[in-house]
DNA sequence: GTTAGCAGCGTTTTT
DNA sequence: CGCTGCTAAC
C-alpha cells in the first residue's frame, strides 16, 4: 500500500546500495541538522539523546538506510535491537518501506530476547540445552520453582514462589550465574536463596527449558567463555544499533559491549528522562555512563519536538526538571498556541470515567470549535492495569468503542494454555511442565496419587514424565480405568511427535487433531457452563492463528516470546493502556486519570525505592504528557475504591509541580458552588495549579463529605425504585438492561439472581435488582 | 477423585 | 472486590 509511494520515491525497483548513493539521498529529506548528524555520522560509538517526540524513529531508519546507500554495510551485516516487539515491529516496517524489496535481505532487527532466541539456538550445547529448547513464561517459571522450593523442604507459604522468582530475574538481570551471586545477597529468601536459583537452574537444563532472563543470561555466558564464537558475531555484526537504551539492564549492557567490541560501531538511542523500567533491572546508569564505556562517542541531542504543542511541552518540561540527575535535554517546539494543559478533580472514580467518556464522544463529535477527533486518536493511559476497569464498565455502558493495550492476555487464557501444552508435548514429549499441565485435563482419573506415581517412576528412570507414565502402566501401577485412559494419551503424544517430524503435514491438520483425539474440544463442548462457548470460540481462533507459521514450533516460539494478539477491526476505537505500554505512541487527545498520591506515584514504588522511585513515578508522568499532540487532561479524584473500600484520595504531588501558567483548571460538573473554578481563575499567578484546586472551597467540601456520607446514594436509590417494578417479572429469554454492562438475554435465574449473556460484557452473574427489562430501559433516566 | 465453598490475599509496571 | 488455593464433603 503506502510502501508502493516510497518504492517509487527511490525510482523503482532496482534499489542497489550503488544506485542509492549515486542520486540524492531522499530519506535525509526534511531531517533537521541533528538528526542529520545523527544518520551520517556512522563510525564509531554515537549516543543519541533523543527526547521525546523529536524524530528518533525517523533518525534511526533513516541512518540504517544510509548504511546500506552508502555501501558500509551489507543488510545482515546490521543489528538493530528493540526493547519491545511494538518497536521492532514498527522498525521493520519503516525500514522496509525505505528499502523497497530490493535489497536482498533485512538488518536483524528484534528485541533483545528475540535476538538471542537466534543465537542461542545455534549454541545451546555450550550452555548443556539442545537447540530446540522451550522457552517458559512467568507462569511456568512459577510452577518450576514451587516444585524446587517443595524439593528443598521450605515452607512455600512463608517463602512464596513469586518472591523468589522476583530475586532469580534480578539476578539474571545482572547477569549473575547461581555462582556468581555475590555473598552479600547471601541471606536472600532464608539463606536459600542461592542454593534454590540453583537447583532452579539445573531443572531447567533437565526440562531443556529457559525462561526470559536466561535467553540473556546464556547468550553473555557463550560470548564470555568462548571467544571463537564471540568473535564470529563481532564479524558478522559490523554496525549495532539500540533503541530505548536507558531500557537495557546489565546483562543488555554486557550482551552489547561485547558484540560491538571488536567494530565499536554501535549507535545507542535513549532518553534518560524516559527510563520508567528500574524495577525490572534497567540501568538509567548505562545511558549516563555511554561516554566513559565508549570512549571517543559522538554525542548528539535531538531537541527539536515535532510532536506537542508548547503547553504539553512546558508542563513536561517543567515537571521533569524536578529531577536530579539528568543529561539534560531543552526540548523546544516550533509550534505556538493550542490548548493548555487541562485539570480536573472528581468526586470519585466512576465520575472520572463518566466524564472521560462524554469528554470522549464531544471530541469525536466536535466541540468548541475544535475539529472532530477520532476515537483512534484518544488514548487514556493509566499508572496500573486495575484501572482500567472503571472505564471498560463505564464505556461498555454507553456503548463507547474502547481498545485495551496490554490487558489479560488471549494467550494467557486458561484454554489457550492447556491447548498450548498439548502442542508442547507434540513437539518435545519431554517437556514435563506441559505433562503436568494437561495430564488430567481433561479428567482422566489420574489425582494426586497416580500422578505421584508417574513422577516417581520417571525419576527412578531418569526420564521425562511420558517415559514414566509408560513405565508405571507397563509395570501395572496404574490399575483401572484411569490406566486405558493415561495409555491413551501417552501413544497420543507419540503419535503427534512423529507427525511434527515428518515433513508436509500441515501442521494446521496435526493441531486439530491434537486438540480433536486429546479429548479437549469434547470436554468444552460437554461443559455447560456460560463459558464454554466462548472457549471453543478462542480455540478456533488459536488454530486460525497457526496459519501464519510454517510449523508448530514456530508457533510455539512466536507465543512465547511475543505474547500480543491485536486482532484489528474497523470500528473507531479509543485506547487504554497503561503508561508502559504507551512509551513510543503518541495521540492527538490523552487522557491521563487518577493523578493521587499513592496512585501516582505509587506507593509501592516510593516505599520500595524512596526517591529513586518517585523520580521514576516522576518520568512515567512526563511520557505519559509527552504522549498527547494537541490535547492533554490530567485529572484526579477525590475518592476511589481500594479493594472493594472507599478510599479518600489526595491530589499528586506532581500536579503541584505543573506550572500554572500552562495549565487550565476545568470545572467539574455537577458540583454546586462551582467547585474548582472559583478558585483557580482568582489571581494567583505564579503557584501550581493544584495549590488553587487544593485550597478552594469546592475539594474542601469534598473531602468533609467523603468522611461523613456515603458515596453512591442517589444511584442506590435508582436501582430500588426499578427493583419494585421489575423483579419477578423475568423470565429465562427475557432482554434486560444492566446499567454497568448494557444489554444482555436472562440465561438462567437463581432466586434473585440473574445469569444474564451480554451483548458486550458477557456472561454476568447479577442481581435481579440491578437490571431492567429491555424495552422499559429507555424510560430510566441514567 | 471431584467439586463446592470459604478464607485469605493482593494491585504497579513486562520481555 | 475478585481471584487463587486450600479444606471438607460428595
Amino acid at each position: 500500500m503506502s510502501s508502493h509511494d516510497d518504492t517509487r520515491a527511490f525510482d523503482g525497483a532496482s534499489l542497489s546500495a550503488r544506485a542509492m548513493a549515486a542520486r540524492p539521498a531522499p530519506y535525509l529529506d526534511g531531517l533537521n541538522p541533528a538528526q542529520r548528524q545523527a544518520v551520517e555520522v556512522l563510525d564509531g560509538p554515537v549516543l543519541m539523546l533523543a527526547g521525546a517526540g523529536t524524530g528518533k524513529t525517523r533518525a534511526l531508519t533513516a541512518r540504517i538506510a544510509h548504511l546500506l546507500a552508502r555501501g558500509a554495510a551489507r543488510p545482515n551485516e546490521i543489528l538493530a535491537v528493540t526493547f519491545t516487539n511494538k518497536a521492532a515491529r514498527e522498525m521493520k516496517e519503516r525500514v522496509g518501506r525505505l528499502m523497497g524489496q530490493a535489497v536482498e535481505g533485512l538488518p536483524w532487527m528484534g528485541t533483545f530476547h528475540s535476538i538471542s532466541v537466534k543465537i542461542l539456538r545455534r549454541h545451546a550445547e555450550l550452555v548443556g540445552l539442545k537447540s530446540n529448547f522451550t522457552i517458559l513464561d512467568t507462569d511456568d517459571q512459577i510452577r518450576l520453582l514451587k516444585q524446587v522450593i517443595a524439593a528443598a523442604n521450605i515452607d512455600e507459604k512463608r517463602w512464596p514462589a513469586r518472591q523468589l522468582a522476583g530475586l532469580i530475574d534480578g539476578w539474571k538481570n545482572r547477569a549473575w550465574g547461581p555462582e556468581q551471586v555475590p555473598s552479600a545477597e547471601a541471606s536472600a529468601f532464608n539463606h536459600m536463596g542461592t542454593e534454590l536459583y540453583a537447583a532452579y537452574q539445573q531443572r531447567l537444563l533437565t526440562l531443556n527449558a529457559t525462561d526470559f532472563g536466561d535467553l540473556l543470561l546464556h547468550v553473555v555466558t557463550i560470548f564470555q567463555k568462548h571467544p571463537d564464537v564471540l568473535e564470529q558475531y563481532q564479524r558478522w555484526f559490523r554496525y549495532i544499533l539500540v533503541d530505548e537504551y536507558q531500557d537495557t539492564n546489565i546483562a543488555q549492557y554486557l550482551w552489547l559491549r561485547l558484540l560491538a567490541a571488536r567494530h565499536k560501531n554501535i549507535c545507542c538511542v535513549g532518553d534518560d528522562d524516559q527510563s520508567i523500567y528500574g524495577w525490572r533491572g534497567a540501568e538509567v546508569g548505562n545511558i549516563l555512563r555511554f561516554e566513559k564505556d565508549f570512549p571517543g562517542a559522538t554525542v548528539i541531542r535531538l531537541e527539536q519536538n515535532y510532536r506537542s504543542t508548547e503547553h504539553i511541552l512546558a508542563a513536561a518540561s517543567v515537571l521533569i526538571s524536578a529531577n536530579a540527575g539528568r543529561l539534560g535535554k531543552t526540548l523546544w517546539t516550533e509550534a505556538t498556541g493550542g490548548e493548555k494543559v487541562r485539570l480536573i478533580g472528581h468526586w470519585d472514580g466512576e465520575e472520572e470515567a463518566r466524564w472521560i467518556g462524554e469528554e470522549a464522544e464531544a471530541l469525536q463529535r466536535g466541540t468548541r470549535g475544535m475539529a472532530p477527533v477520532s476515537l483512534n486518536d484518544q488514548a487514556i493511559l493509566v499508572r496500573a492495569s486495575h484501572q482500567m476497569r472503571a472505564f471498560e464498565d463505564r464505556f461498555l455502558t454507553i456503548g463507547l468503542p474502547y481498545r485495551v493495550i496490554g490487558g489479560p492476555r488471549f494467550y494467557e487464557r486458561l484454554e489457550i494454555r492447556d491447548a498450548m501444552a498439548y502442542f508442547r508435548l507434540a513437539v518435545s514429549p519431554e517437556d514435563d511442565l506441559a505433562f503436568e499441565r494437561v495430564v488430567n485435563t481433561p479428567k482422566r482419573g489420574l489425582g494426586d496419587k497416580g500422578q505421584q506415581l508417574i513422577q516417581r517412576s520417571a525419576r527412578a528412570a531418569g526420564a521425562s514424565l511420558v517415559v514414566g507414565a509408560r513405565r508405571a502402566l507397563a509395570e501395572g501401577l496404574i490399575g483401572g480405568r484411569a490406566a486405558g485412559q493415561l495409555l491413551h494419551l501417552v501413544e497420543n503424544v507419540a503419535r503427534w511427535h512423529q507427525r511434527t517430524l515428518r515433513d508436509g503435514q500441515s501442521h494446521i491438520e496435526l493441531a486439530e487433531a491434537i486438540l480433536e483425539e486429546s479429548g479437549y474440544t469434547e470436554m468444552w463442548q460437554n461443559d455447560k457452563t456460560p463459558e464454554a462457548p466462548g472457549r471453543l470460540e478462542n480455540l478456533k481462533e488459536l488454530v486460525k492463528a497457526l496459519e501464519q507459521f510454517d510449523n508448530l514450533q514456530g508457533f510455539l516460539e512466536h507465543v512465547a516470546l511475543i505474547m500480543d494478539n491485536d486482532t484489528e477491526d474497523a470500528t473507531e476505537k479509543i485506547s487504554v493502556m497503561t503508561l508502559h505500554a504507551a512509551k513510543g505512541l503518541e495521540f492527538p487527545v490523552v487522557f491521563l486519570p487518577g493523578w493521587e498520591d499513592g496512585l501516582f506515584p505509587s506507593q509501592r514504588s516510593m516505599d520500595e525505592s524512596g526517591l529513586k522511585g518517585l523520580e521514576e513515578e516522576r518520568r512515567l508522568a512526563y511520557v505519559g504528557i509527552t504522549r498527547a499532540e494537541t490535547l492533554c487532561t490530567i485529572s484526579f479524584a477525590g475518592n476511589r475504591r481500594v479493594y472493594g473500600q472507599w478510599q479518600s484520595q489526595m491530589p499528586s504531588r506532581f500536579i503541584d509541580e505543573l506550572p500554572a501558567k500552562h495549565v487550565e483548571v476545568l470545572t467539574p460538573p455537577g458540583l454546586y458552588g462551582g467547585g474548582y473554578g472559583a478558585a483557580a481563575g482568582s489571581g494567583i499567578e505564579d503557584r501550581a495549579a493544584r495549590a488553587d484546586v487544593y485550597n478552594s472551597p469546592g475539594w474542601r467540601r469534598m473531602q468533609e463529605r467523603a468522611t461523613s456520607r456515603p458515596t453512591s446514594q442517589p444511584r442506590e436509590a435508582r436501582h430500588v425504585v426499578i427493583d419494585l417494578d421489575a423483579v419477578s417479572a423475568f423470565t429465562e429469554g427475557d432482554r434486560v438492561f444492566h446499567q454497568k454492562f448494557g444489554y444482555g438475554t436472562i440465561g438462567g435465574i437463581e432466586g434473585d439472581k440473574l445469569e444474564v449473556t451480554f451483548d458486550k460484557a458477557g456472561t454476568k452473574h447479577v442481581l435481579a435488582s440491578y437490571v431492567v427489562a429491555a424495552e422499559t430501559a429507555d424510560d430510566i433516566p441514567f
